[in-house]
DNA sequence: AATGAATGAGAGTTCATTCAT
DNA sequence: GATGAATGAACTCTCATTCAT
């Protein structure tokens, strides 16, 4: 069963496929755009059929959804999980920040491809990186219910804070500097004393 | 300003044409998308024909960032202006926080657009945003010397601070709440505490 | 005969499969027609899959052929059969105009197919109804030779009585009025004067 | 202006161009069918553009059925006049049986092509002939109102006579043969004895 | 014999751009 | 300068057919 590149037809496992065009939509979709980015070239780079992208997909926005869903799903777990550590609020805002940076890490290209499409993705008016936001305001509400948090509008303490960490990731995906560290360091610190008591 | 109301398609002033190629593309683009819009749908609405859009732009590429250039310089002109009234950097920020607000509500529209569309006008590996990053960049390193802001890597804090700006504008942009002078407070209030010694 | 009821699908019996497969296609091509029903979606609905359609039909078009050919041989035969039990030209007509009519009853589902599918059947510059048509010119023939029938052009003589027949029929299939047998009745009588001696 | 044929690009007046498109289309559409002649090889034919197709006609079916229209209104209208130049009842069946062959001839290519389309014009349920079908029973009904044709079911027996049309139609335009007198005077004959009274 | 995943040619349609008028 | 008819490359998506399992 292990074919040796050799019968470039009708082989391989449906998950090395999917895999494959994952890879190639990724690297196009980043490198091109959605919109410039041709279903036939991604099959081609996958090495699959035009035909096939479509058992996998239903069009093409499902595909790209398809990609970017996971990513919104890590940041959020990721931020509950290190929040539900619990300890003291200081704490928790270094855990995570540590964790966003990770996460961010891990899913480096994905995360390039997220900022990259907000027009395409949600028409309905919501906008990629609402289930963060959201993931932040209830944690925000809950710190300002403990006194931990300066009072303020929460949609917009929350939306602040998610910008400062956008910003801060943002900054740190084009170039890597600061390292990840000291990075999360400074994203934690302006982060508590912006919204810590 | 004279135009005569009379009417209203077929003006010969190039200028009113120009407003009027600018305001069917901010609002045909803001609504279905730029790659969603064709060029004939906004000659149409502009009331000038499909050529003639092409003696105003080159492609219909260089008819959007035309249309987003502006904004830009708005954003870093008044801040700009904001910061060199001078006085002490808290009186500075609550300056620049109010300005930005200014500015936003004024474009608003552009300012949806300017979201939008991030794949598709800088592909060099730019963003859309590079020169008001920049700018902060420029008003951070210079407090900082002053020893008004608080240290860190200047890339990141300024990155962040941008982030934070941007966060609060889109929170503001999607329900007009709270009223522009509260919400340019909030955003102040957290500038202070986040940036300044 | 010996369906068990049991379980519908997956009857190993090629011949019910068969009889499911040409069901499931006559629906379809009905509703839908020809060129916009799929093999994979008639498949589905036949409880089959798509590589077994092929193990019966060579392709997509004999299917069809297939499914049609039954009909035009069924007036065929019951025109004959109608036509040989003899006795006088009059009650000849009688009889073939109710046989008509009983074979658009009992098949009327197909005959609305066969009547839906001219351009598609026969390239060869053949047409659906030829077979019908050289069976009544035939019975024209004899029934000139005999003296019943007015003389004529043969061709174009018979080519009226099966387009008279057509008319009757297609009247009938839409409404299901008059009534088979005032149908038949009208029919036969149109026949007699058009065509009787 | 008379362009020699010589710049393929960019010429021709609009008229002319519809008329080489609704000949290719007509000649491949009778040829080959609806269904398996595309845009393409049409436009190539008629030596326009692809997008000019799209110019002329919203999509393919509106093509076909622009070229359609015509030749019912052309049955139509002419079965009309030669019926309201009155006389006797069997004068009028002269006349309009030599004006259907009249029409047919002249209409020959788009005749075909108008029995070969059935399932493909009216989706709603209408039958291209419907409005020919109507005709014919409107002035059957005013006949019968006068004594001159049999009663009966109306719709049944202009169902017939309209059945007895187009047979004597069909037969004629596969072979021209009988000659187009000798043709209509057979229909004439036959719907006299057939119908009047 | 039966399956259905895979194929890829080909379809209809759109639209940025051009250029004869 | 202004126009908009004309262009044709390029797109997404479909589906008859094949063939490894």
């Amino acid at each position: 069963m292990k074919n040796e590149e050799t019968s470039p037809k009708r082989t391989r496992d449906p998950e090395s496929k999917r895999a494959a065009l994952h890879e190639a939509a990724l690297r196009q979709f980043t490198e091109r755009g959605y919109e410039h980015v041709s279903i036939a070239s991604i099959a081609k780079e996958a090495g699959i059929a035009v035909g096939t992208v479509y058992r996998f997909y239903e069009n093409k926005l499902f595909l790209l959804r398809a990609m970017l869903e996971g990513i919104e799903s890590d940041f959020v777990e990721r931020m509950q999980a290190d929040w539900d550590q619990g300890g003291d609020y200081s704490k928790r805002l270094d855990r995570i920040c540590e964790g966003v940076f990770d996460v961010a890490k891990e899913r480096s290209s994905l995360l390039r491809l997220f900022t990259m499409t907000t027009d395409v993705v949600y028409q309905d008016g919501g906008l990629p990186g609402d289930r963060i936001q959201q993931q932040i305001k209830s944690m925000y509400r809950e710190a300002v219910g403990d006194g931990a948090f300066r009072k303020g509008d929460v949609d917009m303490m929350s939306s602040m804070a998610h910008g400062l960490v956008e910003g801060a990731i943002m900054r740190w995906m084009r170039t890597g500097a600061p390292a990840e560290t000291s990075a999360s360091h400074e994203l934690a610190n302006v982060m508590k004393n912006g919204f810590l008591n």
